[in-house]
DNA sequence: TCGATCCTGTAG
DNA sequence: CTACAGGATCGA
């Protein structure tokens, strides 16, 4: 599932029924979401903490405990994480959960175990993400900025974009939807688009991540199903052969960078 | 900058 | 059966 915006949709739905409760048992159900951490310390390291706060930087999730403790969660391609009454009964792809008193907790399910969720200490959190680019919905990411960022990078827009080091939180989804609002053809040079292009782009990231919040979270607090941005107005994304929405022209679909992108040949030159 | 890799599920 | 999947990392 995971962006940006269904990223910050876990963590505003998680906030509200995980805030100030003590994790009294954590188990991992499948090592390797520890990458090289042990099972036994993970779990003793857990275990009698104290949420306090709930944290996203760019689309790592944050669960601040007491004693300096932090919980890393990634949700990478399929993973989700959410408070369930009772964490007794969990789906087969549960790979951890974290129980509170009276059998209530949270899940971590990840049909494909691409996620990862690590233990560390704040001073390390730092450290770790210390190489992200500034979050796009803040007020660090400006105009002005892009456009710095922009002259000294010969990438394609597209993979641009979706670098985390240059922005935070972009993936193949909102990357693709934010160059069709743009205009931008995906294999554009960054330092060949002039200003005025950048600015737009700019406007354009913006505006598709906070639509996409928008419907996430709206899928989210909906009774029912869990998860997708439903009523996103997908342009670009997946419809390889559909007519564009906007020109009628085929959608068209090549690889960059070892993944699918998706844009239309008549609005992005 | 490409390809392989980590995994499992689903669509064709 | 193969191809591909909203991510990230590693080595050639």
């Amino acid at each position: 599932m995971p962006e940006l915006p269904e990223v910050e949709a876990v963590c505003r739905k998680l906030r509200q029924e995980a805030l100030g409760q003590t994790i009294v048992r954590a188990r991992i159900l499948r090592p390797r979401i520890l990458g090289t951490q042990s099972v036994d310390e993970f779990e003793r390291g857990v275990e009698g903490k104290r949420i306090e706060a709930i944290d996203r930087r760019a689309k790592h999730i944050l669960i601040r405990c007491s004693n300096d403790a932090v919980i890393q969660v990634h949700l990478r391609m399929t993973g989700n994480l959410f408070a369930v009454p009772d964490v007794r009964f969990y789906p087969q792809e549960t790979r951890a959960h974290f129980e509170f008193p009276e059998h209530r907790g949270i899940l971590f399910t990840d049909p494909r175990a691409l996620g990862r969720i690590q233990l560390h200490t704040s001073g390390e959190i730092k450290a770790l993400l210390a190489g992200l680019g500034p979050e796009p919905l803040s007020d660090s990411f400006t105009p002005e900025w892009l456009l710095a960022a922009a002259r000294q990078s010969r990438q394609p827009a597209k993979l641009f974009l979706m670098d985390q080091t240059r922005i935070a939180g972009l993936g193949n989804i909102y990357a693709a939807e934010a160059l069709f609002r743009a205009r931008i053809h995906p294999r554009r040079i960054m330092t060949r688009l002039t200003k005025p292009r950048l600015a737009g782009l700019h406007t354009s990231i913006v505006a598709v991540l906070q639509d996409a919040l928008q419907s996430a979270c709206k899928a989210y607090s909906s009774p029912g199903r869990f998860g997708e941005a439903e009523d996103f107005p997908v342009m670009v994304y997946d419809r390889e052969g559909l007519p564009c929405k906007s020109c009628n022209r085929s959608i068209r679909r090549f690889v960059q960078g070892g993944r699918s992108t998706y844009y239309c040949p008549g609005c992005q030159k």
